[in-house]
DNA sequence: CTGCGGTCCTGAAGGC
DNA sequence: TGCCTTCAGGACCGCA
């Protein structure tokens, strides 16, 4: 599912191809997942692409934006070329590199005939026109915001188990499943301890964690694995499914100490964890 | 404040 | 083998 590292990886590959196209037209597949007046971006121009925990926003001319969540198989697609609208790899689950795609739910064409294509299998995520970037308030866990002394400050009083409060956006901006149950084993915390339980050391090593495989998400372009949607705007596939240090690794041995990962269930998010290095 | 269950959706996985 | 049921999961909402 596309978290911060994936997000990233899109907002990067798209800062170079996009800045100073100007939209054309605007169409839209499934008015479900649209939201605003498509006709208020005919027109303006790309200037930036901004990104705030999962939450990508295309910034434009005049002041807009569009606002796009992923949610869990949201995909964002660039072709240069519309005379030829593919993409070098198979798009996941489907048999076509073609686009539009079955899954095609938002078009955006630009003047010089290149375009942006929002896929969504499972029609969760959105696309929003506003005034503003849209986001988290919270500190993204790749910002300059993100210090020792705030993720002390949000730990503080929370009586949630530490596994459900990095998945809590409105505390930590950007982390999702995987990068949860990863850092948590980088950081050899189990994760059904209490947030707010944690000692110094724990607080600054699960800290440490956390930039730690976010970084690492993000170098490797994100994660496809089998079972997971992302790809990048150019077709091609993240790599951090490779490195993958607990998430969905139950029944294979700890790359630390050799015990069998297990899988339980917390907040009923499936949670991946090594019971002999993450101690309760 | 926290937790819990439901909602959206669809392919995959599990059960028999 | 094959049909049928259940599950996963980000964000949000109502309720306890």
């Amino acid at each position: 599912m596309p978290e911060l590292p994936e997000v990233e990886t899109i907002r990067r590959k798209l800062k170079t191809e996009i800045i100073g196209r100007t939209i054309k037209s605007v169409e839209i597949l499934e008015p479900k997942q649209f939201f605003g007046d498509p006709q208020t971006i005919i027109g303006k121009k790309v200037t930036d692409i901004l990104r705030k925990g999962k939450y990508l926003s295309i910034a434009l001319s005049d002041n807009l934006f569009i606002n796009i969540h992923l949610k869990m198989s949201g995909q964002i697609i660039w072709v240069e070329d519309m005379n030829n609208p593919v993409i070098k790899n198979p798009i996941p689950r489907l048999q076509t590199n073609r686009l539009p795609a079955s899954i095609t739910r938002v078009i955006i064409k630009f003047t010089d005939n290149s375009a942006l294509f929002y896929n969504d299998m499972r029609k969760f995520g959105w696309v929003k026109i506003g005034d503003a970037p849209e986001g988290p308030k919270s500190a993204d866990v790749a910002g300059e915001e993100f210090t020792l002394e705030y993720f002390q400050k949000v730990l503080k009083n929370s009586r949630k188990p530490i596994k459900t409060f990095l998945l809590d956006q409105d505390k930590l901006a950007g982390v999702g499943n995987i990068y949860d149950n990863d850092a948590l084993w980088v950081a050899q915390i189990h994760p059904s301890r209490l947030a707010g339980a944690l000692n110094e050391a724990e607080q600054k090593q699960l800290y440490e964690a956390i930039k730690e495989v976010i970084a690492e998400g993000i170098k490797y372009g994100g994660s496809s694995a089998r079972d997971e949607n992302y790809i990048m705007p150019d077709g091609s596939l993240g790599e951090y499914q490779k490195h993958f240090k607990v998430y969905h690794r139950h029944g294979q041995p700890c790359h630390r100490c050799g015990e069998e990962i297990k899988r339980i269930t917390i907040g009923g998010r499936g949670t991946f964890y090594c019971p002999k290095c993450q101690l309760l």
